[in-house]
DNA sequence: GCGACAG
DNA sequence: ATCTTGTCGC
């Protein structure tokens, strides 16, 4: 049988993930190297990607990762991957990259290969990049060794450097007015970690965006909030969307069990029409 | 024992 | 992440 559960890491594999995240950590770039960054129209801007993981209800290593590309700024869908994976690392906060990571590297890899033309000026990607307990979240992993732009969009707030859903918190994200206010996360340490934004009028609860890699978090903060349609900017919202389908179409055996049918496992579509 | 805990 | 349907509003 398969296992249905992840092994919880030894101490020792904690510190070897430490010592990889500083290591790769020396190669983020927390500044725009795009010309399209500077322009306040992002003119010049026309693929941005989005990637997500879903994961299989009641078992723990069975996901779908998906990769999207949108157009810019219409936001339409131009490339899709989806694929089915096999998590072996435990999800625990701080070390996200290493249950994560491999998948969405693999993911970009299979779009140089399949669509070189299609490749994302920039990539959001679902958690955080400097805002992390050092430094080096998902984004900014992701982002070293793909070596693409990457923006990291958390849907909570990640406590740490002294940042806390205190009263302080909520008074602030109260104040938000409306899409596009946001308010800086400094941390005790004064530096200022990432950005709180209402990403759109209707929703109060605000997603937090920082630097991931190749981009300063003025221009971050401005391409996600271009991006959002709803609450989760669209490229993050379509992968997450296609892979939780994917999930739903492919594993829908009624006692929530895999059964891994004869198919395709892995999709990957281009639309036409747009060039 | 209590709180924190990106996805 | 996932557990989960209908419902209120534009």
């Amino acid at each position: 049988m398969a296992r249905r559960e992840t092994e919880p890491p030894e101490q020792e594999t904690l510190r070897r993930w430490e010592r990889e995240q500083a290591q790769l950590k020396a190669n983020v770039i927390e500044e725009d190297t795009e010309e399209w960054q500077k322009d306040s129209t992002f003119a010049g801007l026309e693929r941005v990607g989005g990637v997500d993981l879903s994961y299989v209800k009641g078992n723990d290593t069975v996901a779908c990762a998906s990769l999207v590309v949108l157009s810019y700024p219409e936001l339409e869908v131009l490339y899709e991957d989806c694929q089915m994976v096999t998590v072996s690392a435990p999800y625990l906060a701080g070390y996200l990259a290493f249950r994560e990571v491999p998948f969405l590297v693999e993911a970009a890899q299979r779009l140089q290969e399949r669509e070189p033309g299609l490749r994302p000026q920039v990539l959001l990607v679902d958690g955080n990049g400097v805002l992390h307990h050092r430094g080096f979240g998902v984004a900014c992993h992701l982002g070293v060794l793909t070596d693409l732009p990457c923006i990291g969009v958390a849907k909570n707030l990640l406590q740490v450097d002294g940042l806390a859903k205190d009263e302080q918190h909520k008074g602030q994200i109260r104040d938000l007015q409306m899409g596009g206010d946001v308010f800086p996360l400094r941390g005790t340490s004064g530096r200022v970690l990432g950005m709180a934004l209402r990403s759109y009028n209707k929703s109060t609860k605000p997603i937090y965006v920082s630097v991931g890699h190749r981009t300063c978090l003025e221009s971050a903060v401005r391409l996600v909030q271009s991006c959002c349609r709803y609450r989760i900017p669209e490229p993050i919202r379509q992968a997450d969307i296609r892979s939780r389908e994917y999930i739903r179409t492919h594993l829908s055996s009624p006692l929530g069990g895999t059964s891994p049918g004869p198919g395709r496992d892995n999709i990957f579509s281009t639309v036409p029409g747009s060039s």
